[in-house]
DNA sequence: GCTAGCATGTAAACGGTTACATGATTAG
DNA sequence: CTAATCATGTAACCGTTTACATGCTAGC
């Protein structure tokens, strides 16, 4: 199975919160990624469309008087399972892609069990250090000496800083995890 | 006029460095992403062909005994004129988006003049400053307190992390770029 | 009455992924 | 001889972008 892209996942993590129509998922599929390249309507929709002929989101139409053509939509229990399948099992490109991790992690917190949560997070977190990243090449850490270009560098140079502020998070998170207590999130 | 996406960019910034055939080209390429999704050969060679039909580069055989079909590319005096053009003006999109940034920084090298490399640079400077990017909602800036879920206060803090590295190196480069003397790249 | 914002949709063009197909050269 | 690697391409499918189209509601 395992359907669509980024948006379906993040369509279903937003409907598992709570139901809501097309236009305010919109506006928060625009927040997601900092409002630049807010989903577009010839996107979102037809992502709609597809996640209901699976049966994953169901359409009604909103009586009571109010706005025009409006439709609430609800995430289904095969929809839910879908989600969660896909945030307990991400394939290898969802953890290796900072954009795509990144759209797991915003609803991460509705995978039951932080035994679950903790097992994603130390996923990206071995890809993080494993010696094929982007500081690797050809089997050897990318030495920033070896890089003449003073832009190379500068991506270099962020790219590590934004890999060690990952990692310290992940470790963090991980240690929060074991000890139980002040979580969020379900128990184990 | 402005072709394309990241892809095209990038191949004829790769040939702007010297000729080479596709299969090098796609080395190039993949390890620019760090290895993970190696760029496809059914992504590349049609850009290479919509690139040719342009005029951005030219195709001829290799002749000299050698290898199987091999073709060596060449970038045309129109296609370098296109590069330039990319690089020295780039879309919004183009600064915004860390990949894309990126994709233009490997090659800002090949832009002329200090002061044209210096202004890509205060776009994306500006771009990282201004309240509307990552950490800002509605206006204002995101406070991290009112974020319950732990794992979007991750995302955040290595945003921010993540942010801060790029604006501090941005800076730095600015200042070495104001002064004259140990730059790389040409005069203005 | 009109404009701005809410709200949903369709269709063409584009480009990327995946899978398939082919063949030459090099190393064991 | 056979497998791995070099090297190039095509075609079906999928999802996004862009542009267009429609119509309601609210505030001026």
């Amino acid at each position: 199975m395992a359907s669509g892209g980024d948006l379906s996942l993040t369509i279903l993590g937003f409907l598992n919160e709570r139901p809501m129509h097309g236009y305010e998922l919109k506006a928060r599929l625009s927040a997601l990624t900092g409002h630049l390249r807010p989903i577009s309507d010839g996107a979102l929709y037809p992502a709609i469309s597809r996640l209901e002929g699976k049966g994953l989101l169901e359409r009604h139409e909103e009586e009571g008087s109010a706005a025009a053509r409006r439709q609430v939509l609800t995430i289904t229990p095969q929809g839910r399972k879908e989600l969660l399948e896909r945030l307990g099992d991400p394939a290898d490109l969802d953890i290796s892609d900072q954009t795509r991790f990144f759209a797991l992690l915003t609803f991460l917190s509705a995978l039951p069990g932080r035994q679950a949560q903790a097992e994603v997070l130390r996923r990206r977190l071995a890809f993080l250090e494993a010696p094929a990243s982007f500081f690797h090449a050809g089997g050897r850490p990318v030495k920033m000496k070896d890089e003449p270009d003073p832009y190379r560098r500068g991506m270099l140079e962020i790219a590590r800083a934004s890999s060690r502020a990952e990692r310290e998070w992940l470790n963090r998170r991980l240690a929060e995890l074991d000890q139980p207590g002040d979580g969020d999130a379900a128990a184990p």
